[in-house]
RNA sequence: GCCCAGAUAGCUCAGUCGGUAGAGCAGAGGAUUGAAAAUCCUCGUGUCGGUGGUUCGAUUCCGCCUCUGGGCA
């Protein structure tokens, strides 16, 4: 990727989920002419405050974010959907003279703002159902094999036990008459126009987030983390299957709520799934290019940070 | 004090009719194109509680000891 300095700046804060990114991007909201934009699959629910560590509603009303409290729980919010809003509030901020700083920890929205995506067909719920309960009635393997029909380049990528990946791509040729593989080969590479600072924050110590995780875990059900679920589970129209349900701790929260989980089963298997979520995340990271890694625990964080900005973008 | 059952990977446990052992979970690494806080892949040496005996060979059989459950007094 290349910096062009003529470009208009952004700055981008990422990091795996307990590492203070949000209160670095409060910090730059008060040294900065710039507006806070949330790149976070879970942050867009309404209602979800709590079990997702959104900022309160104090703190967003002193530091307001873009894409809050954007969906419904029970409407689908895609990385697609935000590549899309993301490019348009970017445009706008700029127009409006203030730098966008994009802060956040889905990583793959931030791959599809970097460098584009194909032009896909959105999700069709009709056309999922029916893979779905195709698959459930002779397996992901059948289906696999189904999709090494029309699109062996993408069926040997994907592994037939990825319902997901091998779902999506079947779909993408019912729809369109066309293998996925044929789509991405025809797609053009996309350069965000923008001259892009990009931080990455993570305590030093792996062990030191994992501390961070399970204190905010025992911290949100201090808060009533169960109350917030019970309230979602009780609504009646939403299930396990929805993206927001699925959400980290959301999941588990149900799942006792369900019965399924005892309460210590819930409190495990959720501080768990916030590791591993964790993990995941710096999974993404430890390849990104062109990244300035900051340290959670670093009492000049915010210094460093607006350094690096000074350098790069306004010097 | 006596009887019974346990003691094996960080945790829960399986197993070896005697040839030094393997699952799930946890953890680590990786992938990632409209669900991504999702979904998937790879990775298993540990005085088999201690000690003595039998044996070519014991984590496995036997004795004793320690600890943990449960029962009886």
């Amino acid at each position: 990727m290349t910096q062009d300095t003529q470009l208009p700046p952004a700055i981008f804060i990422m990091g795996p989920t307990a590492s203070g990114k949000t209160a670095l991007a409060c910090a730059l909201y008060d040294q900065l002419n710039c507006e806070l934009i949330s790149v976070d699959s879970a942050l867009v629910y309404k209602d979800m405050n709590i079990g997702t560590a959104k900022p309160t509603a104090e703190e967003l009303a002193q530091y307001p974010h873009h894409l809050i409290d954007i969906r419904d729980p029970s409407e689908p919010y895609s990385a697609a959907d935000f590549r899309e809003d993301v490019l348009s509030l970017m445009a706008d901020i700029t127009a409006r003279g203030k730098i966008p700083v994009l802060v956040g920890g889905t990583m793959l929205y931030f791959k599809f703002l970097l460098e584009g995506a194909a032009d896909l067909p959105e999700a069709d719920e009709s056309i999922r159902k029916q893979i779905e309960d195709e698959a459930s009635e002779k397996g992901w393997p059948v289906i696999h094999e189904k999709l090494a029909q029309v699109d062996p380049e993408s069926a040997a990528r994907l592994n037939p036990n990825d319902p997901q990946r091998v779902q999506r791509a079947l779909e993408v040729f019912l729809i369109t008459g066309k293998p996925l593989s044929e789509h991405w080969a025809q797609q053009q590479a996309q350069s965000i126009p923008y001259h892009v600072i990009q931080f990455a924050i993570a305590p030093k110590e792996r062990k030191t987030l994992h501390e961070r995780i399970e204190l905010r875990f025992h911290q949100m059900l201090e808060q009533g983390f169960v109350e917030e679920v019970r309230k979602l589970f009780q609504r009646g129209d939403l299930h396990e299957n929805l993206p927001a349900i699925r959400a980290v701790g959301y999941r588990q929260v149900w799942d006792f709520l369900d019965g399924k989980l005892s309460y210590d089963e819930m409190v495990f298997k959720g501080i768990v799934a916030t590791r591993q979520l964790a993990k995941r995340q710096m999974t993404w990271l430890r390849s990104w290019d062109n990244l300035n890694w900051l340290e959670s625990e670093d009492p000049q964080l915010i210094e460093k940070a607006l350094k690096i900005i000074s350098h790069v973008a306004i010097g």
